[in-house]
DNA sequence: GGAGAAAACCGCTCAACGCTCGGTTTTTAA
DNA sequence: TTAAAAACCGAGCGTTGAGCGGTTTTCTCC
């Protein structure tokens, strides 16, 4: 009796090493055919033109990417910001570790981002005062 | 020509779904054996002792749990907590998607923590208080 | 309209990884 | 000594992303 396997969904928004590189492309330069995305992947690892459309379609189906098609061939274009697929991403992993207290994520932040300098605090200061605004707004 | 595949290694600290459940449930109680470590997983995705033997046992080659040989058996325990493996995988994710501008970082994580209450705030300023003394330490 | 190029489309192989477990050997305690 | 419990070994399976060849569609240019 062999038991069906549970579809190891841990995190769902991860991408594939091709398909990051891909998306890098894209970010860097929005509006881009397969091939000019081809052209754009390092040297060092280029693949084959069909190997990138395949990798597009992918991303495509995952959402990630959308595109248009002009004449007779398609022009993609990110659908998520690098920042967002951060965010979402961050996102996953939280969820998937987090403990309910919340100071335990403030503080495996702190130490993600050792190399803070004070510019960067003072902009996560800024953001805090923001959101604090945002949390009094709401209830008054 | 077949080119030879490039490993992908995007996000080195991820796990598989009875791999987090173990180390879940060793994270709730310290020093268990397998046999034990299997009986506290939830019924619903319940695996044989072997399976669960087979990932106490990937889970020490990755490090993630150690082990101590009490009588024939051993006993198992995270090497590190949750929190820790939290910041790990953090990490990863920064690393694959920032821009070089910690900014990103920063409001993708305030964004990410959504449901900030003011505490949660107040924490957050207070840890952001204390990185900035460190700095100010280092520099005179 | 026909020829040819360029792109999409289709469908396969391959490798890595984690899950799953049966069977065998080793260890230990009764 | 023997029977159990546990470790150990090794194989099969599912999923996913990489990679690409072959075929069809589509557009363009003469």
């Amino acid at each position: 009796m062999i038991k069906k396997r549970s579809s190891s969904n841990v995190l769902p928004n991860t991408l594939g090493e091709l398909e990051l590189l891909v998306m890098q492309a894209l970010w860097q330069q929005p509006h881009q055919d397969a091939k000019n995305v081809c052209g754009n992947i390092p040297d060092s690892k280029q693949p084959s033109l069909n190997t990138v459309q395949s990798t597009l379609e992918r991303l495509y189906k995952k959402g990630l990417v959308d595109r248009i098609k002009t004449g007779h061939a398609y022009t993609y274009h990110a659908s998520v910001s690098r920042s967002n697929l951060l965010a979402r991403l961050m996102g996953d992993v939280i969820h998937l570790l987090h403990d309910g207290r919340l100071e335990t994520i403030l503080s495996s932040f702190v130490n993600v981002a050792a190399d803070l300098d004070e510019k960067s605090l003072n902009d996560l200061e800024a953001l805090i005062a923001r959101k604090k605004q945002e949390l009094g707004g709401r209830v008054e």
